[in-house]
DNA sequence: TAATTCATTGCATACGTATGCAATCATGTT
DNA sequence: AACATGATTGCATACGTATGCAATGAATTA
């Protein structure tokens, strides 16, 4: 049997005050005798009163529900601890996570207008970019957009971002220092901007110690993609010494290439990865790579969620860190 | 500049129509004349309008949101797949997920109140087991609780299960008849429905095919504690030759300790997981295992979301499927 | 003692949409 | 031609909570 909702109403008439007392015995702020409240409170406990987020929030107009949309939680590895992390800190900070799968065929602006019906407080598109007039629309409609791992910089967006550039320029002074001489890049996703800017890094220090540009192949942010690229690569007549992937899925598949192709690492050949995945720390793989500060970056978005103020349109750069495993040679010492 | 939000009233003025009008004109069951509607929506494209969802779920008690509680986001490999399941195809029926995260320390009955009171219209529970009392109260308020990987028995929830007994029998027959003499079996965390049925259907096969009772080991849902397990059971004075592992991802820690532990796999040590996580395809672990059938077990909870009919406490047994790699021997053929 | 201040509470209403009911009008029936 | 039928539409109101404002009463001050 289905017993219709307590309201705040039955709990005024059990505890003998108005409605509005009752809302007011749940703000920590309102002014209500301690008495009061406390009467007010049993009362609710002793019906199972809970308030009504819904009804609150079309008369507060906020919601306390953040909606992030994301794409590629499956096959990325990196995407579901983004994911965990965030919904920590939200719940942590009394909002909620509204998810929306982005699915990869079909753009995101299609599903942003059904997540603005639902008001949320907030957007967070994570790994996709919408268009610039779709952004505008929601800020203009009051809602913050925050870009998680890409950007927009003509649009009042926020953006979170690792520093990919330095984390690619990191990796190359690493592949360099380590006196390889012929190095290749296993790209992601060419249209991402992950990519673009962990190449665009890559290459760019690699010229700046005139070695010149690095062997490619193309990858697709997948575990196969990089196992196919990896076999493409050392495939060639001259396959390279190292390869540096754009993300830690693809180094995977290209170390499991490797050794089917009865290569030792990192004698025979260095991988290095970026993201630090949880598997790249197994001693399987024991992947070197460059870890996006994941926490920092939620902790910046959660900031800015919550923050009174409308600060659109900045773009936030969190440094990687280097993470050395076995996966990669060192300069000799000495 | 924050525009003030576009309501039906304002779309109302601009068709020359009423506010009930402009609602009707979005419902497609309504009765409303084809011209009008085409004004009406004429006006609301105009306008950028877009109907308020949290309002309505006021007017018509229903939110189109279905609460989804999830542990193990991270560690698991296994319940970002079924995440992944469960937001498209609750898009694909029109509905939205509200994710919350079941820190491992926090029970889950302190979360589910919080929810309650964004009027979900259902609750997903995932790997998680709330008290029989915080179901029954959710159930009374007209929310169906479905439980997800766990059981309730004696309670108002339903549940959806992979027949998590079957595999372990399954798993039993396959390493008797490739004539393991040393079965070990490596459990998950022992308090969960998921740990003791698959242990229970596996014990219970070896003894029917007079086996004895199996090695045991301790293990915890995560690599690390599958590789520390699988290295105590190695050390062993006469290791087992086949190892079951309550879960893949501790499979994969187990791989790894055989490998270590210089063991050929599975010419010296048979290994079976238990999800068929991504992973466990990989050539690099190539895993025998029991495939949990993700899609029929997510498509099995919208029905019961979406059907009219509260069909509260049933059980549904999905069977799961061998899935057969090269990490466990076979029976000899002829 | 009278005046002032402040805390507490209730009243009235707003938030944006949906829906039962009645009113209107066009169409078809006898 | 009078009437029945059915499709559209508007009116009034409900959904559950929050908040500006006024009213009340107690406590403080002169």
């Amino acid at each position: 049997m289905v017993q219709k909702p307590v309201t705040s109403i039955e709990v005024a008439q059990l505890a003998g005050v108005s409605q509005p007392t009752v809302s007011r015995a749940f703000d920590p702020e309102a002014s209500v005798a301690p008495e009061t409240r406390a009467r007010v409170l049993a009362a609710a406990h002793k019906l199972g009163y809970q308030p009504n987020v819904i009804a609150r929030s079309l008369s507060t107009q906020r919601t306390d529900i953040v909606g992030l949309v994301m794409a590629n939680l499956t096959n990325s590895q990196f995407y579901p601890v983004v994911l965990d992390a965030f919904t920590e800190r939200l719940q942590a900070v009394g909002k909620q996570t509204l998810l929306f799968n982005a699915a990869p065929d079909r753009p995101v602006d299609e599903i942003l207008p059904r997540i603005l019906g639902y008001q949320v407080d907030a957007l967070v598109i994570v790994s996709t970019t919408p268009s610039s007039e779709i952004i505008d629309k929601c800020t203009q409609k009051g809602t913050p957009v925050i870009l998680f791992n890409r950007f927009a910089p003509e649009t009042s967006a926020s953006s979170i971002c690792c520093d990919n550039v330095a984390g690619g320029r990191r990796v190359a002074d690493l592949l360099l220092d380590a006196g390889h001489k012929r190095i290749a890049f296993l790209a992601g996703i060419a249209s991402t901007a992950t990519n673009t800017m962990r190449e665009k890094g890559f290459s760019d220090r690699l010229q700046e110690r005139s070695y010149g540009r690095p062997l490619r192949e193309q990858g697709a942010y997948t575990y196969e993609s990089g196992l196919a690229a990896a076999r493409r690569l050392l495939a060639l007549p001259t396959p390279p010494d190292a390869i540096f992937c754009a993300a830690d899925i693809m180094a995977l598949g290209a170390i499991d290439a490797a050794r089917q192709a009865g290569l030792s690492i990192p004698d025979d050949l260095s991988i290095v990865g970026f993201d630090d995945i949880p598997v790249a720390g197994w001693p399987a793989y024991d992947l070197t790579t460059i870890r996006q500060p994941i926490a920092q970056m939620v902790a910046t978005a959660v900031t800015l969620i919550t923050a009174a103020e409308s600060n659109t349109g900045q773009t936030h750069l969190l440094p990687g860190e280097l993470i050395l495993r076995g996966s990669a040679r060192l300069a000799q010492e000495g």
